[in-house]
RNA sequence: GCCACUGUAGCUCAGUGGUAGAGCGCACCCUUGGUAAGGGUGAGGUCGUGAGUUCAAAUCUCACCAGCGGCUCCA
C-alpha cells in the first residue's frame, strides 16, 4: 500500500505497487508523456520503477516547469544517448569491448577498446550517426534488469569482455549483491550494457547528438594501463538545444586567450624560440607591468621586501631542496660544466652513467631553476635573524622553467617558462595564521579589483597513502589544520583536497575556469615546515636558543603568465582603461583634421595617457571599426568642429553610439582619473551623470 | 608521452595527381568622407620539414616537427 508524497506535498496512496509513470498518469496523460524519468526519495530512477513502498517522488521531465534545462533529465538523456552510440559502435566494428561511458555536465563519453587492426578514426563518425539515427527511429525502450552477482558475471564471462567484468567486480566489492542490465529494447534480444542506469524510456526520446571527438585515455586513468579509445559526444531533447549548444562552443572561441592574443598582438611563441616559451609583445607586456606594478604597491604596503636572485642554481641546491633528482622529469636538463662534459664524451661515458653521477653527487652542474624557493631561503639564511626581525617577507617576480609534456602545453595558461610573482614568509609558528590571512587578503584584493568573482578555493591536502610527501607528519597536521583555519576565515565556500599538496606542504589554491570550462590554479598559498628542516634555518628566539622558522609561499597570481591568459578570457580581450595596451585612439575625419587629431594625441600623452591616432586614409566608419575591433576603451572622433570648440567625441568600447561631445581638457582629467583609480571613477560615468 | 584531427600569403580560410586562389591586412593612386568596411591598382607563397610512389605530388604513402581537442601529469 505505498503513500507516495508529491513535491507539492499532496499525498497520492495506492492499494497496489505502481510506476512512476502509472504515477505520472493519474495527475495527467500530457504530464506522463512529458516525462523522462522520476527522482524516488531524491535518487534518480527509471520512469517506469515500480514502487512498493512509502516514499517521496519527483518526477522528472524534459524541461523544468519554467523552459530551463533540468540537470537530471539531461544526465538521462545523455547516458542513454552513451548506449546508443555504444550498439551502433559495435555494430561497425564488432571487435570493440566497452569500459566506461558516463555522461558529463554538456556531453558524455564512451571508454572503448577497439581491436589493434581496425582503431576508430574520425572518418567513422558519420557512419556511426547514421547507425544511432536508425536506433533512435525504431524507438526501443530502456529495459533494466537484474542478475544475481554469480549468474550476472557467468553473463559477463560468457561476453568475454575483461573491463565489464572489472565493472561488476567493483560493484560488488562496493557492496552490490545483483547486477544490473539494461538492454535497448528486449532482454536476450536486443543489443545490451551491465550498467547501473537509469536511462530514457526509450530511445526516440533522444531528440539531436552530436558525436564530437576522439581521445586516447587509460584504463582506471593509469597511464601505464591499458589505452582506451574515449568517443565524446552531446545529445539534446531537440535541434534547437543542440545547434545553441554549438554555437556557444563557437563563441567561447572567439574569446580564447589565444586567438584574441593573436588579435590583439599580446603574445607570441615561435618554432624557433621553443614550444610553450611566450614571447611578451608590447601590447601583452604592458598589461604585464600594469599588474606587476599593481600587486608591488600592495607588497609595500604589507611589509615586503623584493629582491632578486638569478634563473640557474647549482645541482646541490636541489639536491637539498628535494627537486633532483625526484623531479628529474619535469625539468630541463642540467647543464653540466664544459670540461667536465668534454671530458666525460673522451671517456665515452653513456647517458645512463651521467645522468647515475649526476644523481650521486660525482658531477656538478647548474639546474634552470624549477622554483625561486631555494634561492630565496638563501638570501634568508645569507645573515643571522632574531624573533624580533620576523616575518621575513621576500618577494620577487621569479621566473622559473619546468618540462611539462609536449601535450600538456596549452597558449599561455601551461608553459614551459613562466615568470611567478612569487614570495616566501619566514615566520614563528605563532605567526603563521596572521600571516595566511595576510597572503590570502592579497588573492581578494586581486579577485576584486579584477571583478574575477567566479573562482574556487581548494585546500589541498596530502594523500596518507602516496609516498612522495616528505616530512614530518605531526608537522603535516599542524600546516593542514593552518591552511584550513585560513581558508575559513576567506568567507567563501572550500573544498578538502586530499592528493592536491604540495610535495613539501599543504596549500590553499584559488582555482578559475577558461572559456571552454578547463580549470587553472591561479593564486597559492602554500604552508612549508619541510624546507626550513631541509635547509637547516634558524632564528633566535627570546630564549637565546635557536628556532626553527616556518615558510609560507604565496603567489597571488600564481604565473604571470597564466593569470594574464585567464585574464585576457574573462574581459574578452577588452581590458579596462588601466591595462589596456591603447587607452585611447584619436580619429581625425579627414586629412583637413589631423593637425587638430595631433594636438589631442600630445596632450594625452602628456599626462601619461597611451594613445595613438589613426591618419589613414580612410573614412570615419572605417576607423571606428578598426578601434572598436582591437577594443580601445575610448576612441575619440576629432573633426573641424570639435576643433573648432576645442572638443572631443567620445565613443567608448561597449557602447553603440557616441557619448558625446566634451571638453578636451575635460576629457583628460577624466581619463587620466579613470585610469589612476583603476576605474573606479570613468569617463563614461561623467555623461552619464552629465545627463541626469 | 598517448589517441584523433589540422598545418596553403602577415591573418582567416577555399582548393585539387597536371601552371597557386579569395577576403582582410600592407604599398601606391583616386576619394576629404561626422559614428562599425568608399573605389581602383600592385606587391606578397619551395602549399610545416624530410623521404618515398609517379612521366608528373601542395594533393597519395611513411617518418618527423608544430598546433588543436581529450587522457595522463602539474613543485
Amino acid at each position: 500500500m505505498p503513500q507516495i508524497t508529491l513535491p507539492d506535498g499532496s499525498v497520492k496512496s495506492f492499494d497496489h505497487s505502481v510506476s512512476a509513470f502509472d504515477v505520472a498518469m493519474t495527475i495527467g496523460e500530457r504530464l506522463a508523456k512529458a516525462c523522462v524519468g522520476c527522482l524516488i526519495d531524491e535518487e534518480l530512477c527509471d520512469l517506469n520503477t515500480v514502487i512498493e513502498s512509502d516514499c517521496t517522488l519527483s518526477l522528472v521531465t524534459e524541461k523544468t516547469r519554467d523552459k530551463q534545462d533540468d540537470p537530471n533529465a539531461l544526465f538521462l538523456l545523455r547516458h542513454s544517448t552513451a548506449h546508443v552510440m555504444a550498439e551502433a559502435i559495435q555494430r561497425l566494428i564488432p571487435g570493440a569491448m566497452l569500459v566506461y561511458g558516463p555522461p558529463l555536465e554538456n556531453s558524455f563519453y564512451y571508454d572503448i577498446k577497439f581491436p589493434d587492426d581496425r582503431p576508430l578514426k574520425d572518418g567513422d563518425f558519420e557512419a556511426i550517426e547514421k547507425e544511432m539515427t536508425a536506433i533512435i527511429k525504431e524507438n526501443r525502450p530502456f529495459t533494466r534488469y537484474e542478475l544475481e552477482y554469480s549468474e550476472g558475471i557467468r553473463k559477463i564471462e560468457a561476453e568475454g569482455s575483461k573491463y565489464k567484468l572489472d565493472n561488476a567486480h567493483r560493484a560488488h566489492e562496493a557492496g552490490s549483491l545483483s547486477l544490473t542490465f539494461y538492454a535497448t529494447g528486449e532482454p536476450g534480444k536486443d543489443w545490451e550494457d551491465l550498467c547501473r542506469g537509469p536511462h530514457l524510456p526509450s530511445t526516440g526520446r533522444i531528440g539531436a547528438f552530436k558525436i564530437m571527438s576522439l581521445a586516447s585515455s587509460y584504463w582506471h586513468g593509469d597511464e601505464n594501463s591499458d589505452r582506451l579509445t574515449r568517443v565524446y559526444g552531446t545529445s539534446f531533447f531537440n535541434k534547437k538545444d543542440l545547434k545553441a549548444h554549438l554555437e556557444r562552443l563557437e563563441e567561447a572561441k572567439k574569446r580564447d586567450h589565444r586567438v584574441l592574443g593573436k588579435k590583439l598582438r599580446l603574445f607570441a611563441i615561435d618554432d624557433a624560440v621553443g614550444q610553450g616559451l611566450i614571447l611578451w609583445t608590447p601590447n601583452g607586456s604592458i598589461v604585464r607591468k600594469e599588474l606587476q606594478n599593481f600587486i608591488s604597491a600592495e607588497l609595500t604596503k604589507q611589509g615586503y621586501s623584493e629582491v632578486f636572485t638569478p634563473h640557474i642554481g647549482k645541482l646541490d641546491l636541489y639536491r637539498t631542496s628535494g627537486h633532483f633528482p625526484y623531479y628529474a622529469d619535469s625539468q630541463f636538463p642540467p647543464l653540466i660544466e664544459r670540461d667536465h662534459l668534454v671530458e666525460l664524451s673522451e671517456e665515452g661515458c653513456s647517458c645512463a652513467q651521467l645522468s647515475n653521477n649526476m644523481s650521486t653527487g660525482q658531477i656538478e652542474g647548474f639546474m634552470l631553476k624549477p622554483m625561486n624557493c631555494p634561492h630565496h631561503i638563501k638570501v634568508f639564511d645569507s645573515q643571522p635573524h632574531s624573533y624580533k626581525d620576523l616575518p621575513v617577507r621576500l618577494a620577487e617576480f621569479g621566473t622559473v622553467y619546468r618540462w611539462e609534456q609536449s601535450g600538456e602545453l596549452n597558449g599561455m595558461t601551461r608553459v614551459r617558462g613562466f615568470t611567478q610573482d612569487d614570495a616566501h614568509l619566514f615566520c614563528t609558528p605563532d605567526q603563521i595564521g596572521a600571516e595566511l590571512q595576510g597572503c590570502l587578503s592579497l588573492v581578494k584584493i586581486i579577485f576584486d579589483v579584477l571583478g574575477m568573482i567566479d573562482y574556487r578555493v581548494r585546500v589541498g591536502l596530502r594523500d596518507p597513502d602516496s609516498g612522495k610527501y616528505t616530512g614530518d607528519p605531526a608537522n603535516w597536521d599542524k600546516a593542514e589544520q593552518a591552511c584550513r583555519e585560513a581558508a575559513q576565515t576567506l568567507g567563501v565556500p572550500f573544498t578538502e583536497e586530499p592528493g592536491e599538496a604540495a610535495f613539501y606542504g599543504p596549500k590553499i589554491d584559488f582555482i578559475v575556469k577558461d572559456v571552454i570550462g578547463r580549470e587553472w590554479q591561479l593564486g597559492t598559498v602554500q604552508v612549508d615546515y619541510n624546507l626550513p628542516e631541509r635547509f637547516n634555518l634558524s632564528y633566535i628566539g627570546a630564549d637565546n636558543e635557536k628556532h626553527r622558522p616556518v615558510m609560507i609561499h604565496r603567489a597571488p597570481f600564481g604565473s604571470m603568465e597564466r593569470f594574464i591568459g585567464v585574464l585576457i578570457e574573462h574581459f574578452a580581450g577588452a581590458f579596462p582603461v588601466w591595462l589596456a595596451p591603447e587607452q585611447v585612439r584619436v580619429l581625425p575625419i579627414s586629412e583637413k583634421s589631423n593637425d587638430y587629431a595631433a594636438e589631442v594625441l600630445a596632450q594625452l600623452k602628456a599626462v601619461g595617457i597611451r594613445a595613438t591616432s589613426d591618419t589613414h586614409d580612410q573614412r570615419i566608419q572605417a576607423k571606428i571599426k578598426n578601434g572598436s575591433e582591437m577594443k580601445i576603451p575610448y576612441l575619440l572622433i576629432v573633426g573641424p568642429r570639435d576643433a573648432e570648440a576645442k572638443a572631443v567625441s567620445v565613443r567608448a568600447f561597449g557602447t553603440e553610439k557616441d557619448l558625446g561631445s566634451m571638453p578636451l581638457d575635460e576629457f583628460i582629467a577624466a581619463i587620466a582619473n579613470e585610469y589612476e583609480s583603476k576605474g573606479t571613477t570613468t569617463v563614461k560615468e561623467r555623461f552619464a551623470t552629465a545627463t541626469v
